[in-house]
DNA sequence: AGCCAGGCGGTCA
DNA sequence: TGACCGCATGGC
């Protein structure tokens, strides 16, 4: 157990916000699985100091979220009308996770139309019968190879239903190295999405998370049914709306309309809608 | 009961 | 292109 003081950093809203999936708050304190290590978490209120019972260096926790990047300039940077104005100021030190590549696929994959306490579900029993026990109650999620070899029996009792398939599908074509990470992370931005979109299973909405979550391609702009009712509801910018239309449309205009760390105005705006809905501006 | 959830792939005009 | 549909599952 040791302290860590970072600048500009909320951990609640970083790790309640929707990007991760198992992530657990009881009381003052998370406990979350990443990699093979059980991470507890706890922040104290007036100081923002973390408390972190981990083996893992405070070098980590700065890589995973990201503490690196500069959020006052990106706020100012994608501060472009009332609404993420209000999002940056109510959600203030929530910050993008550098998550697993292969993790992150596999958890986005089976999130399509899905609530997030049902994507939270489906990862503990993929975790439950095909990760490694860490320690009593917490086991790893699970490894390519270990979803390539499931046979389709038992990972329909992870209730993926109709994904079950293009997941195991996905599992083999990682285990075989013909989707590679390493390659995909040196990739400018819209190949590696259009590589991602190459897999079964992964259109649009997919690959812009893994890449923003897994990759750091700031530029992905994801846009899911809650980001879609945001730019219909309010109109953001009505000179852009014609622009905007169609969902793919949505992704290009959330990039010209924010810059280059859209990703984030995005999580903003998708965290403060899930919490709060369609908030009024007066 | 019926609609929606961090969608995707296919079809049809 | 754009609109619609089926696909499992669970929460409200």
């Amino acid at each position: 157990m040791y302290r860590f003081k970072p600048e500009l950093f909320n951990l609640d809203y970083t790790l309640d916000c929707g990007q991760v999936f198992r992530w657990d708050r009881e009381g003052d304190w998370w406990t979350g699985v990443v990699g093979d290590h059980v991470v507890r978490l706890s922040q104290e209120k007036d100081s923002g100091e973390l408390l972190i019972d981990s083996e893992l260096p405070p070098e980590f926790f700065v890589y995973y979220f990201r503490l690196d990047d500069d959020l006052p300039s990106i706020y100012e940077s994608i501060n472009r009308d009332l609404l993420i104005d209000r999002a940056i100021n109510r959600y203030r030190g929530l910050r993008l996770i550098r998550q697993d590549p292969w993790e992150c696929l596999i958890s986005y994959m089976l999130a399509t139309a899905s609530s997030i306490p049902t994507i939270q579900k489906r990862i503990h029993l993929l975790s439950k019968f095909f990760g490694e026990e860490l320690e009593a109650g917490y086991r790893s999620f699970p490894s390519p190879e270990a979803l390539a070899n499931a046979d389709l029996s038992m990972l329909d009792k992870c209730k993926l239903g109709f994904r079950t398939e293009r997941i195991k599908s996905a599992a083999q074509e990682v285990l075989s190295g013909e989707l590679d990470f390493r390659a995909l992370n040196r990739l400018e931005y819209r190949y590696a999405r259009e590589r991602l979109m190459r897999v079964r299973g992964i259109g649009e909405k997919v690959a812009d998370c893994v890449l923003l979550f897994a990759f750091g391609k700031m530029e992905a702009f994801p846009v899911d049914t809650h980001i879609r009712q945001i730019i219909q509801h309010y109109h953001i910018d009505d000179n852009f709306f014609d622009d905007c239309s169609s969902l793919s449309r949505m992704g290009d205009w959330g990039r010209e309309y924010f810059g280059h760390y859209c990703g984030y105005a995005q999580q903003y705006l998708f965290y403060q809608k899930r919490v709060e809905g369609f908030v009024s501006l007066y």
